[in-house]
DNA sequence: AGCACGCCGACT
DNA sequence: GTCGGCGTGCTC
């Protein structure tokens, strides 16, 4: 007996709209599809204008506030059950209305790409050969000519079943192509085979010492809570998380740990390797199409037991979820500052907790949310203390630039520090923050500078290339040899890069190696791990780079850290430069010296009395944070409000800032401003103009999520249909990380 | 975002 | 005479 009332499915496309478009489903489709065909979570096909796009059901119901004659039917069923398992349709739900995406965008763009094309998972499992019926009738002197061939015949007919891979190895994919041609043998795909519980581990666990110990004992494996791991470099966090995926593996369910966006997945992944005897897989830039969802399908599967990856990994589905790590927390490479402005940090918490499984989040720095959520009761604060029992503070030595002058960014006393050093046969690290010869060119007669003309900045001198180039928008012209201006000879290159510094320090230690990490030099694939393999041979060498080079690899024959410049942390408009001042500084000292033995640390700085560097150098980067975060209550910033931005750029700035005074007005209507919901701007962004386009934003505070949330879901909503929002790029930025 | 429609300028 | 510039409207 068929059902009368309409089967409509609310589906989300990949557009910038806001809402969901409504679609019959067909009563023969409805009739011979599968049950679980047509339940959210699964994607169809639809006519969406005038074109044919994947969509994904959200929602199934009878009744649409859309006229239900000019529904469109659904042209075609992808999926026989839902592609998203529940607990992670939920999260896409969640996110994209908590950072004010559109829906359809935020699944689509986030999802792997070949998903979008409508494409069909994979077969899961391992893929296998076995000899076809006619293979096993196979005569034992035909082939006789194709060797290689009649190995293969043997190899299925003494074992069954052979995994593709094992065969590629030792013969070829040809081969195997060749006999499949030839119907003499057949794919099958095979369950991989469980990894037995007694031979989880390849290699044993380190012991724990106390503090160790105490944090995995506090870590409950039965439910949701959230756990800062909170230790410097060589505390051991990674053998807390090591033990602690151990227990998640032996209730038989899987982990995913999340690491900033580094070059540095192949050590971590490595270390896991090292250790457990399961399926690993990893996700990160650099894997094809293909790999991207081959990897997604094994996690999905629940074959593949630990998932490694960057931001975009905490939207994997897991068959069976046990345990979310996130190494790093303060990263903010965590937070996606384009499009799906998502924190992976903050959603990793909300889909630990969805998923009623413990989430543990690491760092030697935590940033003042983290600190804040201990504080406030709603994480655990577990505080590793070295094997020592207590933190060895690195030597710190301020170098007062006011009084000592500097050759290429280095004064006399780094540089004799620096000689000390390589004499003692150990390594120097040199950390300064800007890549290139110098940040500008001038000219010495008329004062004269270069810039550039899609931006508000100056244009940095890479002396290498021959070539002037803006950081902010990548436009490059040659070095110019006379002033455009007055055309004198005398242009110099004012301040100093990293090159500027590597090519001095050459000069001062002609025998000794010195090894430039910065975007320029490790461009070319491989030469980061070359650094590190001449870093990690011990032999005397200088490192100097940008914060590549502060962060994960731990340089065990550094002993020595020079900051060439630690007041542009100092001075940035940002509210929270402070706080990423106090992290990168504790983060490039974290490289030196060996868990029980401290490394010098030189600081250069025109403000050597500055008391929040003093407080950090003093007494250490906790300390530090607890003296900011009053200062954060006083400001009524976060982690203490609530905040959102309204970005809008265009190629004229009174557009943009127009279109964002037309936010306001909206905005002020639904709310209007009171002390527990402020508005600011529209301001001009630090950057006003950056290539060839005008940014503004507008910041809306709150004392409550509550409040914020419905307000900013109903100015994007008339902000999107409002005709000006064609002519200007605008977003929302939730819990912005940069304003 | 795409994609189509529509109405004014310099070109095979 | 058309090709094509981008303003405007629409997507269940």
């Amino acid at each position: 007996m068929a059902d009368l009332t309409p089967l409509i499915l609310r589906v989300a496309v990949p557009s910038p709209l806001r809402r969901l478009f409504d679609y019959l489903a067909p009563s023969e489709m409805v009739a011979n599809a599968p049950q679980a065909a047509l339940q959210p979570g699964c994607r169809v096909t639809v006519t969406f204008g005038r074109r044919e796009v994947t969509g994904l059901i959200i929602e199934r119901t009878d009744q649409t506030e859309f006229e239900l004659a000019k529904l469109k039917p659904i042209n075609a069923l992808i999926d026989s059950e839902p592609l998203l398992p529940p607990s992670l349709f939920k999260l896409f739900i969640w996110a994209a209305r908590y950072y004010q995406h559109p829906i359809g965008d935020a699944l689509f763009s986030t999802l792997p790409i070949l998903l979008r094309k409508g494409e069909l998972p994979p077969p899961q499992g391992q893929r296998c050969w076995q000899l076809s019926s006619l293979g096993k009738g196979l005569g034992p002197d035909s082939l006789k000519q194709a060797r290689k061939q009649r190995a293969v015949i043997d190899l299925l007919r003494t074992e069954g079943t052979v995994s593709d891979e094992r065969i590629v190895e030792s013969f070829s994919r040809a081969i195997l192509s060749q006999l499949e041609q030839k119907s003499l043998i057949e794919p099958i795909v095979r369950d991989i085979p469980k990894t037995p519980l007694e031979t989880l581990l390849k290699q044993d666990s380190l012991a724990l010492y106390p503090s160790q110990q105490q944090a995995l004992d506090a870590i409950d494996h039965h439910s949701f809570n959230c756990s800062l791991l909170d230790g410097i470099t060589g505390s051991g966090k990674t053998e807390v998380y090591l033990q602690s995926i151990e227990k998640a593996l032996r209730y038989e369910r899987q982990a995913l740990v999340l690491i900033p966006e580094i070059s540095l997945t192949p050590q971590t992944e490595k270390r896991f390797r090292d250790r457990f005897n399961v399926p690993i897989v990893t996700l990160h830039s650099g894997l094809s199409d293909k790999q991207r969802l081959q990897a997604w399908m094994l996690a999905r599967a629940g074959t593949a037991k630990i998932i490694l990856g960057t931001r975009s990994a905490i939207f994997t589905p897991l068959q069976a979820p046990g345990l979310i790590i996130l190494d790093e927390e303060h990263d903010q490479s965590y937070k996606q500052q384009e499009g799906f402005r998502y924190s992976a940090r903050d959603l990793a918490v909300i889909r630990a907790q969805q998923e009623n499984i413990p989430i543990i989040l690491g760092s030697a720095t935590p940033s003042l949310e983290s600190l804040n959520n201990c504080r406030v009761g709603r994480y655990q604060h577990l505080v590793l203390s070295t094997r020592a029992g207590n933190a060895v503070q690195p030597d710190w030595k301020i170098i007062d630039l006011k009084t000592e002058r500097t050759d290429s960014g280095i004064a006399a006393t780094t540089l004799a520090a620096i000689g000390d050093t390589l004499n003692n046969n150990h390594q120097v690290l040199v950390f300064l923050n800007r890549r290139g010869f110098a940040p500008a060119m001038l000219c010495h007669q008329c004062g004269w500078t270069a810039e550039c003309h899609s931006c508000d900045s100056r244009l940095t001198v890479h002396r290498a290339r021959g070539r002037l180039i803006c950081h902010h928008c990548d436009y490059q012209q040659r070095t110019p040899q006379q002033c455009p201006s007055c055309q004198s000879h005398q242009l110099v290159a004012a301040g100093e890069g990293t090159e500027r510094s590597e090519a001095y320090l050459q000069r001062c230690f002609p025998q000794t190696k010195v090894l430039r990490v910065d975007r320029d030099s490790t461009r070319k694939k491989g030469t980061m791990q070359e650094v590190f393999d001449t870093a990690d041979s011990g032999q005397p060498c200088i490192l100097i780079g940008t914060q590549m080079l502060a962060k994960g690899h731990h340089f065990e024959n550094v002993t020595l850290v020079a900051v060439l410049d630690a007041d542009s942390g100092l001075f940035s408009p940002d509210f929270r430069s402070h706080e990423r001042m106090g992290q990168l500084l504790t983060q490039v000292a974290g490289r030196s010296g060996r868990g029980d033995m401290p490394g010098r640390v030189f600081v250069q700085t025109h403000q050597p009395d500055h008391p929040l560097l003093e407080l950090l150098i003093t007494r250490g980067y906790g300390h530090f944070a607890e003296q900011l975060m009053p200062q954060r209550q006083l400001t009524q910033l976060p982690p203490f409000r609530h905040m959102a931005v309204i970005r809008a750029e265009s190629n004229r700035a009174d557009e943009a800032e127009a279109f964002l005074h037309l936010a306001r007005k909206i905005a002020q209507s639904l709310v209007p401003a009171t002390p527990q919901l402020s508005y600011l701007g529209p301001l001009p962004a630090i950057m006003e103009k950056r290539a060839g386009r005008f940014r503004y934003l507008l910041q809306v505070e709150s004392d409550q999520r509550a409040t914020l949330q419905p307000l900013l879901s109903a100015v994007a909503l008339e902000l999107e249909n409002h005709k000006d929002s064609r002519r200007v790029r605008w977003s929302i930025d939730v819990d912005p990380q940069e304003l």
